[in-house]
DNA sequence: GACAACCTGACC
DNA sequence: GGTCAGGTTGTC
């Protein structure tokens, strides 16, 4: 699901309606998406406000009184919508959260996604979170260009290896290659450095317009009011196979790289 | 690296 | 019936 855009935008949805309120109820209503390293039962959260709702790379966590916290990752097809309708597929309906005035439901219809409950010392040693490379909109040049030099695989792999930057998933690593005229299996000791500095420029052009955008809704995405996102309309080359390439006109091509389906044109990226 | 696994649904 | 899907993790 859901790349940095569209938890950026979830988290913000969540964090305008719900912060400052109380937790009456939580239950999950399927296990199967709790995470393993869950400390606490949902119950130690009720009587508890919540503080904040924030994003770190493609994870929500959720800020309670007396240390409580949640780490939420959403996968491929999770959903935390705020007061959605009661009859819509109950069936993929796994944690929910009532409040003093919204109620927070988690939909997932390939239970992908996962919770955890937990208090700020496992926040801090989170397996999702500790591991997390930078955020791509802390970067200086320098550093990313560091960064992507440790390893020498292809560069969109890189961009997507979240031990190294944060947030970035295929949708965002096609589209900033694009926007770079990077081609996609290239290594980094075949980019120069003033092409992965603009790489870096390009990122966080992607990134910000796509959040500006409120995300891409290509297929299950929905923000925290169960709406659309924009930057489905703004694409460019991702799940664009054969269709015109709006620089050149030339076909965009795609390949396989890390079992990921990869987006470009064969003309603009080199 | 490539590939399978975790799941369900959409589409051909 | 087969293929594919905004992700991550574990195994040859």
């Amino acid at each position: 699901m859901p790349e940095l855009p569209e938890v950026e935008t979830i988290a913000r949805d969540l964090h305008n309606v719900l912060s400052g309120q109380k937790v009456m109820a939580a239950e999950f209503l399927n296990t199967a998406i709790r995470e393993d390293c869950t400390r606490f039962a949902p119950t130690v959260l009720i009587g508890n406000n919540l503080e904040s709702v924030s994003r770190r790379g493609k994870n929500l966590i959720f800020r309670f009184q007396n240390n409580f916290a949640i780490v939420c990752h959403l996968k491929m097809t999770g959903r935390l919508i705020i007061d959605a309708d009661l009859p819509n597929n109950k069936k993929h309906l796994h944690f929910q959260m009532q409040f003093d005035k919204s109620r927070l439901s988690f939909y997932d219809v390939r239970k992908f996604g996962r919770i955890c409950i937990t208090d700020l010392s496992g926040l801090e040693k989170h397996p999702r979170l500790r591991k997390l490379g930078p955020e791509p909109f802390a970067l200086t040049s320098d550093e990313f260009v560091k960064l992507v030099k440790l390893r020498n695989k292809p560069i969109k792999l890189i961009l997507m290896d979240q031990e190294i930057i944060a947030g970035i998933g295929n949708i965002y690593a096609d589209e900033s290659l694009y926007d770079a005229g990077i081609k996609p299996t290239l290594k980094p000791s075949k980019i120069s450095r003033p092409r992965l500095i603009k790489l870096l420029e390009s990122i966080v052009k992607v990134l910000t317009i796509s959040i500006n955008n409120r995300g891409t809704s290509v297929d299950d995405y929905l923000d925290g009011h169960g709406q659309k996102g924009n930057f489905q309309n703004l694409i460019k080359v991702y799940g664009k196979t054969g269709q015109p390439c709006p620089t050149c006109g030339a076909k965009i091509k795609r390949v396989v790289l890390g079992g990921r389906s990869t987006h470009y044109c064969t003309r603009c990226q080199k």
